[in-house]
DNA sequence: GAGCACTGC
């Protein structure tokens, strides 16, 4: 097609107005709406060439801003091409680690962190005299980022900087208030129009799966249309993606179809094979799509894929398009700090952008598995990354460039103060920011209150600069790391404890897509531990040894495939790490490198900035041992210490972790040994059954060192340091820290039993630690007593014997079980052997304000601990009279009850009218014990619909 | 017998 019959040209003159007005009014401002398929990516930057609108001078340069590498690259080929010139001279790109640009270049085509960084280093964009961003509808984190600041430096000191901001949405208004004064342009696409149905009546997951549903429909859409080409499946993840493919099999109209999955994860051969057998990722396979060639006739495909068929990839010949209306988003939950990847329904705008799937080469179709009405419903946009994603690499990036009062800056959208209040205080434990003073309005932070002996009033309010945590000198060292500031702090650490080859490795192995897959079988299992050897400290060490036997392997695919690796995931950390390392050396008078043996013999350098090489130090090799696995470990710690986590019990996978979350410890860590650890990466996933938070690349941490790295953290909690600095500092983390290192020394067995047992005991009489759950803390409380016992002669508490010790574990944690011998030997008088009331009243307060009544524990198999993965939290209107009879007389007050079943515990917990947990003496929980049965009768009459079997 | 979308420096 002649580019210039394109219908963007229709625009060429209003643009040129456009910008030349503007470039009067103080800097020309542009918005142009189009449409995929108008040309405006390739044709606009050509405009503005053959215009001279580059800018003033010489060196006027076009930027455009692109969301993806594969487009950059190819958009500036296209653009050179059809200017006649090589790429690298006038039209160029540049992505990461790979640039094709030139002194005589003024077309760049950069992605979108590209320019960030260009920005970073020189804040006026000089040589830059126009900035097109293309895509702009997407809303990726770092093109909001470029648009703020690019406004900023057009309004202070670059009012000849050009700025053109294009979007394929046609919902532009706010976009327009944003960038007022500026000028609108919309041009025509040019798809092909596509035919949009909906279900006639709503249908329920719960009769039918989407999956069921969506082969059902699509047997009868392609029997309408016999003749028609191929189909495009939108499902919102593998799980879902799998499920349809077994449903669409089992269709007898679909039989003559090849089915065919895509996702991200699929091994690029695989792709090209479901995208249409073009080579676009350099996959070597070539004998799937030689043999489809030479068939005579081609099979028509159903591909079902995820939103990779979106954006990302453009499947050719598809017509029709069932679209499922999920996928799966990922967020960010400022208040838990953690991620969620959970099943939402899409936007009208996403809807309508796997629609135009259909259209790409002809009139097509696409059916909705929703009604019309539910569509009214959908939000018209997806949210932009802003208000999705963690800001911590933003908020360190805005602070180095000046900008201190985030709240004040001028976001497009701006994110929840909770978000930003989250970065901030991350960025404050990883030494990137200062810490804010003590009465700054933090916000969020749960440290008000003790504004001390500062003699500023209260609510002064009004913000002065110098209340804003700024950017340390550590901040700007970690700011050279293109990474997430928690990475570049470990590679920072590193650098003290000469690993930085190891972490600059670990760091670039959790880049991008995991290269290491999940959910293998067991011959995938079994030969990485054959190939590996066994590993139980870290998932990122773990992740080490995999990388260097693929390496050793030269990412050979049949290596890889035996051991479950992404041969092209893999291929792709050897320059990132690379990277990392180059950034880490030229780093001066640090020696960053110890002189550390690699697998292929050479040795890497020591000594200082002069380059010396490292023979001499050569007899100081270090053995590579605990020792130095040790201090990579240290290096995770430091990056990650917001994030420190014990398990719970050694039956299940669950954890408890700092500021009060929870999580289940991923199946595939090596990490199940470790009583305490750091995790570094919390997900909720869900979509199926039940929401889970899972804990990935976990690394196995030893005590002492959280008070080696985090001094005035640690030394409080341990007594040592008591001011009011420390206690600040405490009351941020929640005082958390303390509490999970004690629990994990205690269930250690390394650690002496009588200095856990000091430890604990002076905290326990000091009223600084609490028991939070029975359920899961009978075996500590059980040792707890004993502790208090020996440390505590004037309590005279008796020891619990290992008789009374196993009856206890069997009444508390097995439930109904223990029925015959809670008869024999109820709970609450077996305790009172040992304690008296006085002593029983006495240890009340260091009992639970909450207590739990569950049959808790994975152990107890067939009984009471049977899961029902349906059961949800619920509310109940009202217990059981029994027990609120009971609740009454013993306690004077209304009762209410909460039932709670996860996998694990159910559990019921007695709330007060005012919501507030009764704390559950003796009494009542003997008076449960008993009455269980007949509870348990009145809540299964009351509430017939609920599944009991559990309790 | 559990549990995972897509980009980018």
């Amino acid at each position: 097609m002649d580019p210039l019959n394109l219908p963007i040209y229709e625009l060429e003159k209003e643009l040129l107005a456009a910008l030349r007005e503007g470039a009067g009014a103080g800097g020309a401002r542009v918005l142009v709406q189009a449409p995929t398929g108008s040309g405006k990516s390739t044709q606009i930057p050509k405009i503005l060439l053959k215009h001279g609108l580059g800018g003033t001078g010489t060196a006027g340069e076009i930027v455009v801003l692109q969301p993806r590498r594969l487009a950059t690259r190819m958009l500036a080929r296209r653009v050179a091409a059809e200017l006649g010139r090589a790429l690298g001279e006038t039209v160029g790109y540049q992505i990461r680690l790979e640039s094709r640009v030139s002194a005589q270049t003024r077309i760049r085509f950069v992605t979108e962190g590209v320019l960030l960084r260009q920005m970073l280093a020189d804040g006026q964009l000089s040589g830059v005299g126009a900035i097109v961003f293309d895509e702009f509808h997407e809303r990726h984190l770092y093109g909001d980022i470029t648009l703020a600041r690019a406004l900023q430096i057009q309004r202070s000191t670059r009012p000849d900087l050009r700025l053109i901001v294009m979007s394929a949405t046609l919902d532009t208004e706010a976009l327009e208030r944003y960038l007022a004064p500026c000028r609108v342009l919309t041009s025509a696409g040019r798809t092909f129009p596509v035919k949009i149905d909906y279900l006639p009546r709503a249908v329920s997951p719960d009769t039918e799966p989407v999956w069921e549903l969506a082969a059902r429909e699509c047997e009868r859409l392609v029997a309408e249309s016999p003749d028609g080409s191929d189909v495009l499946v939108f499902m919102p993840g593998v799980y879902e993606i799998n499920r349809t493919l077994q449903a669409l099999q089992a269709r007898r109209g679909l039989r003559d179809f090849e089915c065919l999955p895509l996702h991200g994860e699929l091994p690029a051969a695989q792709q090209d094979r479901a995208v249409g057998g073009t080579a676009s990722g350099g996959g070597a396979d070539d004998t799937a799509s030689g043999s489809q060639r030479s068939g005579v006739v081609r099979r028509r495909k159903i591909i079902v894929s995820t939103n990779v068929a979106e954006t990302s990839l453009t499947i050719e010949g598809v017509t029709l398009v069932i679209d499922s209306g999920l996928a799966r988003v990922a967020r960010y939950d400022p208040r838990r700090g953690i991620n969620t990847l959970l099943v939402e329904k899409i936007s009208i705008a996403s809807a309508d952008q796997r629609a135009g799937r259909a259209g790409r080469t002809a009139p097509g179709t696409c059916l909705r598995l929703w009604t019309a009405r539910e569509h009214e419903r959908l939000n018209p946009q997806e949210l932009p990354e802003v208000k999705r994603i963690d800001l911590a690499e933003v908020v360190l990036t805005l602070k180095a460039s000046g900008i201190d009062d985030l709240v004040g800056f001028n976001w497009i959208e701006a994110p929840s103060p909770d978000a930003l209040a989250r970065a901030e205080r991350l960025l404050e434990d990883l030494g990137a920011l200062s810490r804010a003073r003590a009465n700054a309005s933090a916000g969020g932070g749960g440290d008000r209150g003790d504004s001390g002996g500062n003699p500023r009033g209260t609510e002064e309010g009004a913000a002065s600069a110098n209340t804003f945590p700024q950017i340390t000198a550590l901040g700007r060292q970690m700011l050279r790391f293109p990474l997430h500031p928690r990475y570049a702090r470990m590679l920072i650490e590193a650098g003290k404890r000469s690993c930085v080859r190891e972490v600059a490795l670990m760091a670039a192995l959790t880049q991008g897509r995991s290269f290491l897959l999940r959910g293998v079988s067991k011959e995938i299992a079994q030969a990485r531990e054959r190939v590996l050897g066994e590993e139980h400290e870290s998932d990122f060490l773990l992740l080490v040894r995999a990388w260097e036997a693929a390496q050793r392997a030269g990412f050979d695919l049949g290596f890889c495939r035996e051991l479950g690796i992404h041969a092209q995931a893999a291929r792709q950390v050897g320059p990132l790490y690379e990277q990392f390392l180059k950034i880490a050396r030229a780093a001066a008078n640090t020696a960053w490198e110890r002189d550390y043996p690699r697998s292929d013999g050479r040795h890497s350098r020591t000594g200082s900035a002069d380059g010396v090489s490292g023979d001499a130090a050569a007899a100081a090799v270090p053995a590579e041992t605990a020792a130095g696995d040790s201090d990579l470990r240290k290096c995770v710690l430091a990056g990650f210490s917001d994030q420190v986590a014990r398990r719970l019990d050694s039956g299940t996978l669950r954890c408890e972790l700092v500021h009060g979350r929870r999580g289940l410890l991923a199946r595939e860590s090596v990490c199940q040994r470790a009583a305490l650890m750091v995790i570094g990466e919390i997900t909720e996933v869900g979509g199926r059954g039940e929401v889970s938070t899972v804990l990935g690349l976990a690394t196995a941490i030893e005590e002492p060192w959280l008070a080696e790295l985090f001094p005035e953290d640690y030394a409080e909690t341990t007594g040592v340091v008591y001011d009011e600095a420390a206690k600040r500092v405490v009351a941020r983390r929640e005082r958390r820290f303390r509490d999970l290192a004690l629990e994990a020394r205690m269930s250690s067995e390394e650690v002496p039993p009588s200095a856990a047992a000091a430890l604990l005991a002076r905290e326990v009489l000091a009223g600084r630690l609490k028991l939070k759950h029975w359920d899961e803390a009978v075996e500590q409380w059980i040792v707890r007593v004993n502790r208090l016992a020996e440390w505590f002669p004037e309590l005279g508490v008796s020891q619990i014997g290992e008789a009374d010790r196993a009856l206890l574990i069997e009444q508390l944690c097995y439930g109904e079980t223990s029925a015959r011998a809670v008869r024999e030997k109820p709970v609450m008088p077996v305790l009172r052997e040992w304690l008296s009331a006085e002593q029983l009243a006495a240890l009340d307060q260091y009992l639970p304000e909450r207590l739990v009544m569950a049959n808790g524990g994975g152990g107890g198999k067939g009984g009471p601990g049977g899961r029902s993965g349906r059961a949800r939290l619920r509310y109940l209107p009202e217990g059981p009279p029994i027990l609120s009879a009971r609740i009454q007389e013993l306690y004077g007050v209304e009762s209410r009850f909460t039932l709670g079943a996860g996998r694990v515990p159910v559990r019921i917990e007695v709330l007060a009218p005012n919501q507030r947990p009764i704390q559950i003496t003796d009494d009542l929980a003997l008076f449960w014990r008993e009455q269980y049965p007949k509870i348990r009768s009145e809540l299964s009459r009351r509430y017939p619909r609920h599944e009991w079997r559990e309790l």
